[in-house]
DNA sequence: AATGAATGAGAATTCATTCAT
DNA sequence: GATGAATGAATTCTCATTCAT
């Protein structure tokens, strides 16, 4: 009798676990390193993924799938625009480290795809479209350029850490909020 | 008397002409490809440069420096500071795919640093202070949050063109403009 | 289950194999005639030594130990100081082109690390205090003084192989018996 | 005009200086090194001398030419071996640095010559016979198994610094001088 | 005479991947 | 399913020597 294992979980399961060393080391620490980090043989690790770029790619798409559901619960609580951003931006904050990391990895990865000559992955893609119809959503903002600014402004604050000082994404939210009431007020008016 | 080179010019010359190398493959560009790319031995590639990462942030720097002036130059004609502010994004969207390209050299070098376990490079932290005061100067705003959002909202819309399509980044400053004076305006209100 | 191989066997074969190469070329054979003089590739030659440098100590180690051994079970079988002193420059003569290698290993070891600014190995200084500890059991001298100066004449010889022609090392023994005869006696009459 | 140099003159200046470089780093240093400590460049480095070989033969030969010359003068002073032999140990103690340091660019370059596939050197070998030649001279011993006997020990006592802790030469001189006199002592009374 | 830029072969070391067990 | 030994091409960097000036 084999040993009974879920293979699909005990994938997702060395996923997890693989985040930090891609996180810490980028696409560069070695298979070596990824398999003792795990506690299993570089063999092992082979076996359920075919290849180091494979490994890295299904971590991308776990790590973004689950950030989306948590920003979905932490936010929806929130009933102004403004207090969703604040919301999000607060979230971000606590978490900066984290989010930090993961563009990092994602940076990473499209580079190296890139590099490899390989076209802007598929998967990739759809990550990122579900990404932006989640950010659509819980703001409530349909229009195109008002999203991307803001999603930039957030990938911009989150780059920012590279920086030496860490800067203060919360405090950066509340002057979005300000500057967005102030602008789609005014907008308002115009318009009548 | 030695062959004629001019040290300095000539290694500002290997610099230059290195940049597009490390911009397509990143820090991982071998050194034999550098110095393939460049027409010369590795050793002379080593007469003039210690080391590959000395090599890189000497790139790092030159870049920032030119880019300084050339920002200068081009913002110093318009007057109000939405006009500055447009003709800048103008200029970002004129050279996205170089400002892009930039940016990933410097994240690629910034993250090998880390992984090194170095310090963040002084050099590093010196360029990056005079971009900030010649931004805060250029566009005539001296609030430091105010400043550091314009910074994210670029450095977003830059790393934006990762993510498949390009974004429209004459379009982004345009809306960044219209919403600082909607937000300054209310301000003055405020104070009124 | 891996390959069957005991990791620790082999490493001591692979130890005593690579002796003549050291001894021929010093510290400068390269890893890549290393391995293969030892039949195996750089990679496996890495996968059980982290770097040339423990290679070369490991070794250092293995060849002091054997000789330990060898010298005490030739020694151990005569009975007065002078025939013991006999036999070990009998020993040392017949295998006179061993021990000069195995002191140039030494010499380049010990250099090698020097100029790397590292510390005198404390693995080193263990092989010597044993080396040191069982010549001194072995001709039964107690007196520090007589133990350096009978191993330092024993390095000396050694060392005068490097000169041309090669010095008659038993002949040399004889005439260390006779004068610490001579010398053991007179101080006896002293004291007496 | 062409500067006026005395050429042989200014090799051996050349030559002097070099040897800390060569004695702190051993054959290894590179001629750049060289070049930089001299105060020259690599190029009139290898004006003056064809190769980096012949450069450190000539060292040595230097050397050991002006050694013989300081021995001379410091033991000629003393009337009876005893004096001598602890005449030359004292120095020997007293530039023992020196003396170790000498040793092992002597032992490098053989050991370099010998790894080259080459003859040992015509030039060592005369410089060798001087030293042999002026050690029997200063020190009145014409038994060659004598000479060897002293000449081993003082290799042996060289080369002891190399194991960590600095042995007392002088004391050794002394035992030397003491054994020295009741063996020949001994060895006459047997011939009468 | 003197310079130092240029060379390129060769050094130690790393690493994704394979495969016998 | 799991292991980890084995591979060898590729990497960064070094260095004696040459040669145009």
């Amino acid at each position: 009798m084999p040993k009974i294992v879920d293979h699909v979980q005990y994938r997702k399961e060395l996923l997890h676990k693989s985040f930090d060393l891609f996180a810490e080391k980028g696409y560069s620490v070695t298979m070596r390193q990824i398999a003792q980090g795990l506690g299993v043989s570089t063999g092992t690790l082979y076996h359920y993924f075919p290849s180091k770029e494979s490994l890295f790619e299904q971590l991308v798409v776990e790590l973004y799938e689950q950030d989306i559901l948590q920003f979905g619960s932490e936010i929806k609580q929130a009933n102004t625009l403004s207090e969703r951003i604040e919301a999000g931006f607060q979230l971000l904050e606590k978490h900066q480290d984290y989010f930090f990391k993961q563009m990092m990895v994602w940076i990473d990865f499209s580079q190296h795809q890139d590099r490899e000559g390989k076209e802007y992955s598929d998967v990739l893609k759809q990550v990122e479209e579900k990404v932006y119809t989640a950010m659509a959503d819980l703001l409530g903002i349909a229009d195109r350029d008002l999203l991307l600014f803001v999603s930039s402004l957030v990938d911009g604050l989150i780059i920012g850490q590279m920086y030496g000082e860490a800067p203060s994404i919360a405090r950066q939210g509340k002057l979005l909020a300000k500057m967005l009431t102030a602008y789609l007020e005014k907008e308002q008016r115009t318009l009548n």
